[in-house]
Formats: C-alpha cells, sequence, structure tokens
DNA sequence: CTCCGTGCAAATACTTTGCAAAGCG
DNA sequence: CGCTTTGCAAAGTATTTGCACGGAG
C-alpha cells in the first residue's frame, strides 16, 4: 500500500527548482533560490523533500562535494565532472562504461548491481583560466 | 620548498593501519584500532593526518558514504563497489572505463581530467541474503 | 631553542528531528 | 475531521580548529 501524499506547492517548487537546473545544486542553493517566492519557507523543509524524493527517486544524489550534498532532477544515468577548484559539478555527455560492466560485476563477485556512476575530476574550463593567471 | 616533517611513531600507524585492510575506513574506524595500542591517542590528530595524507597523495578519498568520508590506502587506480545496505566498500578487480576516456572528455569539453571514478552501487552479498530471509 | 606533532575541548558545518500549528481533501 | 506538510528551533553527527604542552634535533 502505497502512502499518500497530499499536494503540496512547496514540494512541487523544490521539485522543479532542480529540475529547471544543472548546476546540481545543494539544499542551501534551493532554499536561496525559493526562499524570495516563498518567504515562509524553511530549510528543514527543503531538506525533507529532497529526502523523500531521493528516496522515491524522482532525484538522485551525485554525492557529497565539498562537505554539502548535490542533487540531481535529471534521474536518466549520466556522467558527471567534478570540479577540484570550484566543486562545479557538470554534465558530461557520453557513454564511458563498457558495456555488460554491470551484468559481469553482479556474476563475477555475487552482488547484486543496481547502478555504475562515472565520475571524472579534475579542473573546469574556469579554474584551467584562474591557474594560469596565478602562474 | 618542501615542508619538513618529523618522524611520528601515530602518523605513521595511522598509514600503516589505512594500508593494512581493504574495507575502506573511517576516520572514526581508524582511531578505534589504534586506541588500544596508543591510548592517549585523539580523534582530531587522526583526521589532521588523514587530511595530510589526502593532500599528499599518500591515500585517496573514496568518498561519503553515510555521512562518513571513507579512506583508501591503495592509491592505484581501481574500482569500487558501495552496498547500500550495509554501507560496505569494496575493491572490485578489472577495468570497466572505456579507453581514451579521459583524454576524449578533456579535448572535447575543454577539461583537465585528472581521473576518473568507477562506483558500482547495489548490495553486497551479505545483504542479498538478509533480504531474502526477510521476504 | 625552535619547530612540528598532539591532546583536548570548543567551534563549525551540514543535516535531521520533535513538536505544535496550518493545510489539503 | 484525519492525515500530511511545514516552520521553527533544538538536537545530532562528522569534521575542523585554537591553543598550550611535549618531544626531537
Amino acid at each position: 500500500m502505497e502512502k499518500k501524499q497530499n499536494f503540496s506547492r512547496k514540494r512541487e517548487a523544490i521539485l522543479n527548482a532542480l529540475r529547471s537546473t544543472t548546476i546540481h545544486p545543494t539544499a542551501e542553493w534551493v532554499y536561496q533560490k525559493l526562499k524570495p517566492e516563498y518567504p515562509d519557507l524553511s530549510l528543514g523543509t527543503v531538506y525533507r523533500n529532497l529526502a523523500q524524493f531521493k528516496q522515491s527517486g524522482a532525484i538522485i544524489s551525485v554525492g557529497v562535494v565539498n562537505g554539502q550534498e548535490r542533487y540531481d532532477g535529471n534521474t536518466h544515468p549520466h556522467t558527471h565532472f567534478i570540479c577540484s577548484g570550484c566543486g562545479a559539478v557538470l554534465d558530461v555527455p557520453g557513454e564511458y562504461v563498457r558495456e555488460n560492466s554491470a551484468t559481469l560485476v553482479s556474476e563475477t563477485y555475487h552482488l547484486e548491481v543496481d547502478s555504475c556512476d562515472v565520475v571524472f575530476h579534475g579542473l573546469c574550463t574556469q579554474c584551467i583560466e584562474k591557474q594560469q593567471i596565478k602562474n
């Protein structure tokens, strides 16, 4: 039996905020973004709804970058790039994993593999420039 | 100019603890592990040294699992599996990324790609069994 | 004597939670 | 009216930091 969920303007706004950007925001970012339009929004609510969305699969988590969890409204499997300079998280189009990797790992090691994430680390374009100026 | 670093029994013990296990420990685990032999060890010291090792490249971070950072004394690039049931982090032998991915991404998107991590998510053998018992 | 390393405790930073009030159906 | 959602503030958890002391050369 599924838990009934009431309609909620704020919850919808949180989900929309996530789906309308590609910066893979933090909870704080969502909060700041919506605060003007919803002055009585509280950070706790943002966290609560993000956790709920994550569990229901409506959004995914990219992981923790510099101590803050980054969320992604794009649930289609895709690759990320994380800038070690500024902490930016970018989408990287393309397929980089060999085919059947999940199946192979699953069968070889007796694991249930649900997903496979590829993350590139390095410096984004802007941080490369900043570094060149410094030197 | 390199910073001089004094020898330190505790620092060495922390590094050894990391290198002598494949469980990809948390700071707390290292602390608990060494506490019996170094009764006056403090958690702050563990954190300080782990941060230092990480920066110097002596160890790497696997990322944050269930709110705690996981460290790895094996700095050779390799693939990980993270169990969503118990939070275990396992090494997965094998190469799963297509060749030249880093170069391709770097050149296509004007990024400096330093590394590429592959992480499988799912249930480990034990958690699969636990789940079957439950059902 | 001069640094580096450390214990300890306080401070941070992010996230979660309890509770009473407000909202939806 | 019953159950969900929220604001608010307090609590919780992991990590970082300031400071004074201890040790090695």
